[in-house]
DNA sequence: CACAGGATCGTT
DNA sequence: ACGATCCTGTGT
């Protein structure tokens, strides 16, 4: 199975969103099945880092699709974001959750032995899971992150996005949170309803 | 140089 | 509900 090209990266992030559930990515010996991710779009998201402009922290956000985008969060987590859009567009999908595909133990050890949906539920544990750091932000996914397509078109869930509560309403509420439905290794499943683009 | 504020997590 | 923990962005 070859990763997703380019291509598939150069679309609006919720359309890469949305096909991103029940893909897979892969660093190491560890890989795991995407189980729940965030668009975060551009322009007029008041919740993308974008927002304030270019930095040198968020800089992997302007450049082309299909690269990591990976920021240290209150001083403790590691999160991996998904470039979206052509070049100079500062759009993401950030990875939420997943499920261990490969590499099980090393992935317990990182996370202190746990075993369960609280292994892997949470942006933090992602990047704790599959040993990332800042040092892999701005480089492309064909490693040493590598993202595989899903074989299936999965069901669907959405909810407004987690920990957003200084972006203005409109876009705390917009639905750009996707999970896979009836998944138990999602976060917050309980703020999650059915996707209204199907049926 | 100083300060405030996080796209979180695990415990209380 | 709260503290950990530190980098980032801004202002002086």
């Amino acid at each position: 199975m070859s990763p997703l090209p380019p291509a598939f990266y150069d679309r609006d992030a919720l359309e890469v969103a949305r096909d991103l559930v029940g893909a897979e990515v892969a660093h190491g010996d560890v890989r795991l099945r995407i189980t729940e991710v965030e668009a975060y779009r551009y322009p007029g998201d008041t919740a993308n880092h974008a927002r304030m402009g270019r930095t040198k922290r968020n800089a992997p956000m302007w450049g082309a699709p299909g690269h990591a985008y990976v920021y240290l969060c209150y001083g403790l987590h590691h999160l991996l974001n998904f470039v979206t859009g052509p070049e100079g567009h500062p759009a993401v999908v950030l990875l939420r959750a997943a499920e261990p595909v490969a590499g099980l133990e090393l992935v317990r050890a990182r996370r202190g032995n746990l075993s369960g949906p609280t292994l892997l539920t949470g942006p933090g544990k992602i990047g704790q899971a599959l040993g990332l750091d800042t040092t892999h932000s701005g480089t492309p996914l064909d490693g040493p992150i590598v993202v595989y397509p899903r074989i299936e078109t999965p069901r669907l869930v959405v909810g407004p996005r987690v920990g957003i509560d200084y972006a203005e309403p409109g876009d705390r509420d917009a639905p750009w949170r996707i999970a896979l439905a009836e998944s138990r290794w999602v976060s917050h499943p309980n703020r999650l309803r059915a996707d209204p683009s199907i049926g």
